[in-house]
Order: C-alpha cells, then sequence, then structure tokens
RNA sequence: GCCGAGGUAGCUCAGCGGUAGAGCGCUGCCCUGAAAAGGCAGGCGUGGCGUGUUCGACUCACGCCCUCGGCA
C-alpha cells in the first residue's frame, strides 16, 4: 500500500445486494458513466440456456456494455467459486490493461468473498468421492463420517456442524486427494483484495419490498415463459450446479404433475425470499460494504454517488 | 330451521382439570471448489365470546357467535 501514495492502485468496484433489488440495471448504468465492463459475479448467469431462471441481462444490456462470465457455459458443465475466481481475475486483468473500470455485480457471498479474500490452495470437486461418502453416510450414519474427520483434523470438525454433510463430505475429500488436512491448507491466502483497490457498494431495501419486489419478477418470469424454459432444460443432463437454480424444482413439479402451476409459483416465491435472506445475512457483516438504499435515493443519484467515490 | 363436525401460533392441526405443543411458515445466525446449495438456533399465543362448576378451566356444563358438511 505503501505505492498507493505515489501510483494510483488500480480500483476494482463491486455492486451487491439480495436478488430482484436491480443490481443488473444501475450496473449497466454504472458501467456506461464510468467507462467500466462487467463481470458477473453470479453461478447461475454463466449458463446458457437459463435467461429467465437466472435473470440474465437482457442482450441490449449487452450490447451497451461488455459483461463478462454471463451466458457462456453449458448447463451440463459444472461451475463453482474457484472456477469463478480462476476466470474472473484475469478478465479483471485485462480490464484494467485496457484503462477501464472492472465492475464485478452479484449477489454471491461467497463468490465475492472468494474473489475479495482469496480461496485456500485446494482441490477440485470430485463428484464420485461425493456420492461414494454420501452413500456411506446414507448407510452407515453421518456421525462416522464426522467422527472420521475428528481423527483426520479435530480442528476443522469442531467447527464444521455433524448435521452438515456437504462440509463434511468436503473437508474428508480435501485429504482424500492431498492428503492434507483443510487446516494445514488453510495459511496464507491471496485474493484480489491484496492487489487492488476494492470498492464495495451494496443496494438496500426495506425487507418487505424485497420481498415484493421478488414476487413481481416470479410474477414475470411465468409471463416470460419459465415454465417452457425450464421444459427444455431438463431434456438433457444438467451439473450439479446449474441444477440448484431456483425454479428449477419448483417448476419440474408442477411438470410432473404434482400440483397445480400456481403452487409451483407460490413455491418459487417463498424459496427467493428465502435466498434473499440469506444474502442479507451474509452481506450484513461484511463492515466495508457502502449502502444505498434504493427507495430513499434515485438511481442517477446512486450512480452520481458511487462515480464520485472510485472517481 | 334441524342434525353432525369443528373454532388452539401466520397456515395445517395435536394434546390436556394444574395458564400449551408439532410440522410448515417466519426471524436470527453459520459458511473456503454444489453457495440460487447446505447447516444451526429461536415459539412468534387474548386457546371464538360470555356465564357457571372448581382451589384451579384451553380442557367440564350451559348460552351466544362463526365455519364446514348433510337434511330441509
Amino acid at each position: 500500500m505503501r505505492i498507493s501514495k505515489f501510483r494510483k492502485t488500480p480500483k476494482v468496484v463491486f455492486i451487491v445486494g439480495p436478488t430482484a433489488i436491480g443490481k443488473t440495471r444501475l450496473a449497466v448504468k454504472l458501467a456506461m458513466k464510468l467507462r467500466g465492463e462487467i463481470i458477473s459475479c453470479d453461478s447461475m448467469q454463466i449458463y446458457k440456456g437459463m435467461d429467465i431462471l437466472s435473470q440474465t441481462p437482457s442482450r441490449s444490456d449487452r450490447r451497451l456494455v461488455k459483461h463478462h462470465l454471463v451466458n457462456l457455459l453449458s448447463p451440463d458443465k459444472e461451475y463453482s467459486a474457484a472456477v469463478f475466481i480462476k476466470r474472473a481475475a484475469p478478465i479483471i486483468k485485462s480490464i484494467l490493461k485496457i484503462g477501464k473500470t472492472p465492475i464485478v455485480v452479484g449477489g454471491s457471498g461467497l463468490y465475492i468473498k472468494a474473489l475479495i479474500y482469496g480461496l485456500f490452495p485446494s482441490p477440485a470437486a470430485d463428484m464420485k468421492f461425493r456420492k461414494n461418502m454420501q452413500r456411506f453416510a446414507a448407510r452407515h450414519g453421518l456421525s462416522r463420517l464426522h467422527k472420521r474427520l475428528m481423527e483426520i483434523d479435530p480442528d476443522c470438525a469442531s467447527r464444521i456442524h455433524a448435521n452438515d454433510v456437504r462440509r463434511i463430505i468436503r473437508a474428508l475429500e480435501i485429504f482424500h486427494s492431498t492428503g492434507r488436512t483443510m487446516t494445514e491448507l488453510k495459511s496464507a491466502t491471496k485474493g484480489l483484495g491484496d492487489v487492488y483497490d476494492i470498492k464495495l457498494f451494496g443496494l438496500k431495501a426495506k425487507r418487505s419490498s424485497i420481498y415484493s419486489r421478488i414476487d413481481e419478477r416470479v410474477d414475470k418470469m411465468f409471463a416470460d415463459g419459465i415454465v417452457k424454459e425450464v421444459r427444455r432444460l431438463t431434456r438433457k443432463k444438467l451439473a450439479m450446479t446449474s441444477k440448484e437454480a431456483l425454479g428449477l424444482k419448483e417448476i419440474t413439479g408442477y411438470l410432473d404433475g404434482e400440483y397445480e402451476a400456481e403452487y409451483a409459483k407460490d413455491m418459487l416465491k417463498m424459496n427467493t425470499r428465502r435466498f434473499a435472506k440469506r444474502q442479507l445475512t451474509w452481506f450484513r457483516k461484511n463492515k466495508r460494504i457502502k449502502w444505498f438504499d434504493v427507495e430513499r435515493n434515485s438511481e442517477a443519484k446512486i450512480i452520481a454517488n458511487i462515480t464520485k467515490k472510485v472517481g
């Protein structure tokens, strides 16, 4: 940071916030003002053919501003926080190189954290190992796996709840493929925050407003043909990641005749509200975020404010 | 109008003469390669209203109101 006094440390702008708050719209306008390019920090917008489901930025928005990590992966391919930062880091570097401003836009707390603070070097996901472990847990009980982790890496095991299947298995997986424990690997991790000047901005609103925005959005998704999109997507095998997109389970149940469309819609609204709630929990604790209430400030005002702080 | 069933948490409903529980919802939290995922915690209540019996009523009795079903 010493050099920042003499040479400007490159700035990377982040726009975060819960789903349906208006990040996409604001980001495009901000990018035009700042001469920026957008990097989507989103586990679903990366996929092709999920425009309605993942609320992918529109073609016209993408024509106005260059968007990265949007609409380029086939839904049968896995994606993850680690893959995201591997792809995002060089993109950010190249945007800065041509003198433009990288604007990272997204609502995933983990992806953002991973990008700014880094992930410790760890092996890629081993789906076969996970499935084996899941089978083992189903047969002999999850506590056996937790106990095994306790023997290998007590420090890590004590931090993971005994019912948290995914984290227990991931910790075992790391040991399985590297012979080293998660605790060992957790040392010195580097992220973007060590290299660039990170500017974090958040969009917020009253909880009730966020929820009604979600309701409206879901209604619109149905009007726009989400059912058709899901029918098309589920004809082929989906990756574990893309399979988790909100709306897929809900609409598949309707398509299978388990319930009415109206019920699927209500479930999607509910699950999206819960998602927003979890996002808020995640962001709330990040004290570096500068928040803007979208109901108390006009979009123009927020953009002007951000521009001033970044400029 | 008569007969029957029932009014308990936001919803669906248990239970009991000693002032209440479950599931879902909701709220809070955790989070390092599935994160739009996964996990943890918390009961949030004028027991339809009133009168009576009782040391004590959500629980028993009576009256009223309301809902649902059947008969008219």
